[in-house]
DNA sequence: AATCAAATATGATTGAAATCATATGTTACC
DNA sequence: GGTAACATATGATTTCAATCATATTTGATT
């Protein structure tokens, strides 16, 4: 359930949380005492800047995890809200620095895990510059995005659902994509 | 020059490497020698898939580092081709792993490294998401993203230069932001 | 001082995706 | 078996940012 490497830590290292629509799981300036993974729901990070302004950091979805800067901090720069009923994972800070330092293994796992997450934000974000509809989605569906419902693929490359229903049309019309006997879209083979 | 912990590193785990515009970094195949820091000009990586589509993951610009991920893999999983005259700094992989391993305080910060560009490309993405141009560049210009030129900024939160000076004209006419002597654009205080 | 490149700044026009609307199909659950 | 929730699918209309155009200002280079 939980990714690796924090699957090694022990059960008394995590502290399962039930959280209703609006509840915190942490606010800012709170003592860090860990991160998070989310098992079901949706959480939301905001942030107060110093002018006044409501920053919105991240929306953290279920199998995501978040703060995990908090373990080079002492407090949490940030609130973090459920913005549906949610449950969340706590992972103690003090174990896994403690792990960190005795367990090499461990310790790679981590910046293996991070450095994957920079990766793919990476290749988000450069997907997000496509200009057209069409070469998003097709780019999308090249780098193996499309597997949960269209709706989440839109969510995540930045359009519409019905933008992306129209872009699988016309690229399967254009020959570009083929959709199989189960209604999945893959690259059509030259 | 290089970011934490990079700076730790003596000269002999650093190559300098000068790139005219179209040469090749690395080869997708190659065996991984290290990862990268672009210290001018600009690197575009991109991935044959196997069904045929070119997909571009990243594009690195000066000052950011590229291929991280290689770290943990025998080969690279893709292209590294300058776009611009630039220069490269390698830093080797055996000379990091090495490192990694024999000073946990130069491993950590390679950890908070990737925990802070995580956090940054989150806050980023969730930038991307936000669907109109005045309130996209106001939540930017509140999270301090406006510090090079306003062009920096547009390609930043994937708006075009002269949307995000509208934008700048806006917000100011609304009283939200105001204007520096030095030109500089910040929160109006209420 | 002259020249060139880039940043700043706005106006006019266009176009592509968002929005709104609607219909059917598919699961899942009481 | 009924209904509620969601996914798929597509048409019509609107809107906002992209594009194109142009001018001034600033900064660097010779």
């Amino acid at each position: 359930m939980l990714p690796e490497p924090f699957d090694l830590l022990n059960d008394s290292a995590r502290k399962c949380m039930t959280l209703a629509k609006g509840d915190h799981v942490f606010h800012q300036g709170d003592q860090t005492r860990g991160l998070f993974f989310v098992a079901s729901g949706a959480i939301c990070l905001t942030r107060l800047t110093e002018a006044g302004a409501l920053v919105t950091l991240h929306n953290a979805v279920a199998g995501s995890m978040f703060a995990e800067a908090s373990l080079y901090s002492d407090h949490y720069h940030c609130d973090a809200i459920a913005v549906a009923p949610s449950k969340v994972i706590r992972l103690s800070k003090s174990a896994i620095l403690l792990r960190q330092r005795e367990d090499a293994f461990f310790s790679e796992g981590i910046t293996r895990l991070l450095a994957s997450q920079v990766q793919d934000y990476r290749q988000l974000l450069t997907l997000h510059a496509v200009k057209t509809a069409n070469e998003r989605v097709f780019q999308a569906v090249a780098s193996g995005r499309l597997r949960g419902s269209v709706t989440q693929l839109a969510s995540q490359i930045g359009l519409t659902k019905e933008a992306c229903y129209r872009a699988l049309k016309e690229l399967t019309d254009q020959g570009l994509l083929s959709k199989t006997g189960r209604g999945e879209y893959v690259l059509r083979q030259p």
